[in-house]
DNA sequence: ACAAAAGTGTTAGACCTACACCCATGG
DNA sequence: CCATGGGTGTAGGTCTAACACTTTTGT
């Protein structure tokens, strides 16, 4: 090609998982560089030949292991020209949700250089990824009452509390307990299961699982999922 | 930089105008290269040392000396990576308004190689432009229903069944009148002005304007702007 | 006088909000 | 039997949806 460009291409993720009443964002400690030993983003550059969501899902299986349950592009970062050191760097910043399983797991096996920090409590971070962290937990937010992606974030099977605890736990502010039940089983998108004693005490709760085949057709029909709620 | 990644990195811009009942979306005619005299969206190369957003509106002064009156980032294309024939190159895809009043002007003056099309009736179009259009007009038609961004494609004074036609127009659908008139009036963003009589026959209608003031001050106190309406 | 577009109210039903007690289990 | 968390109904208010005729102008 004839035109000279010195403009290089990143991709970041911010990846969100859920664990009782906390939201975690997985952070990974850089080896090298001027942010060495500072937390960060995963992320890194695009290889030729590489598709820009591929190269997101390769930077999470190389740098963490983690292979995400959602994944959405988020914004691409690239007016600021001095925002990494390099030289003109662009990043296109992915917004991932891996469920509750995962996330415990992940916990407890890894090493050093890769771990979940509650998101409320996170590090400095390099660059300028805390402003990708900023606007990914908006659209987390703005997400979870127009698009069922909660569900995303817990067990295949889970106590309607979860999900409510999900809620209040994002969205920070208290939920209505029996309005927001009949909201959203009355959608008719979540199957029940047997039963299970969780956490000892207190009597055991149903099971939920969200059904997407039901939803999908639903939302061909022209239906929105949608919580308000104060 | 050590790295070496031969991607390039692209704006290209959506723009649309709206005027009598048509939603008009601008195009530029290719002067060179594969697609030599095909329509393609307005847009290029991001310079070095240039932002983002600063290079859409290089290329959008520069192939059809619009200024856009709103402009947001839709989505940045690169997962395909043989979108473009010359390379790899990743486009950053800008969405953009501007009012009725320059959109008139600009389809009296112009030239052959900028255009303003009736966007239901397009002409094939360069690259995979016919997809960010597309994903364009979902965001268009998304945005218009909570956030107030039709004002953004009217006159700066406007009769309220402008307002009422834009809507029609750009959702596809009708809309009640009384209801909508009630509701739009009822967010107190609008005031009102003298009269006119427009189109000849008919009785003249009153003159609202989009009070901007007033809107970013109710939406400090937590309201939202919201249309749905069957 | 007629054609054309602007303006205007009411009612039934759906949805949202607020609110407090009983139930099933483990210790 | 007590502590813990799960599960349930109702009533008032607000918002939505559906509906057709009158007003003001130009021709």
């Amino acid at each position: 090609m004839k035109i000279e460009q010195d403009i290089k291409v990143a991709v970041d993720a911010i990846v969100f998982g859920y664990h009782s009443g906390k939201l975690y964002l997985l952070l990974i400690k850089q080896k090298y560089g001027k942010y060495q030993g500072h937390w960060a983003l995963p992320g890194g550059f695009v290889q030729n030949g590489e598709g820009l969501q591929a190269a997101v899902a390769r930077e999470l299986k190389e740098e963490a292991g983690v292979k995400v349950n959602y994944l959405e592009q988020l914004y691409t970062f690239g007016d600021a020209i001095d925002r990494d050191h390099r030289g003109q760097i662009i990043s296109v910043a992915y917004f991932g949700l891996v469920n509750s399983a995962k996330l415990k797991l992940k916990a407890a096996t890894d090493a050093e250089d890769a771990n979940w920090f509650d998101s409320k409590d996170l590090p400095g971070l390099a660059y300028d990824h805390r402003m990708m962290v900023d606007k990914a937990i908006q659209r987390l937010q703005s997400k979870l009452q127009y698009q069922p992606i909660g569900f995303d974030l817990l067990d295949r099977e889970f106590p309607f509390s979860d999900l409510e605890k999900l809620y209040q736990t994002i969205l920070d502010r208290k939920i209505e307990r029996r309005n927001f039940r009949r909201k959203i089983l009355g959608f008719g998108i979540l199957d029940e299961t047997k039963k299970i004693k969780q956490k000892g005490s207190g009597r055991p709760a149903v099971l939920y699982k969200f059904n997407n085949q039901k939803y999908k057709a639903l939302e061909k029909k022209g239906f929105h999922f949608e919580i308000k709620y104060a």
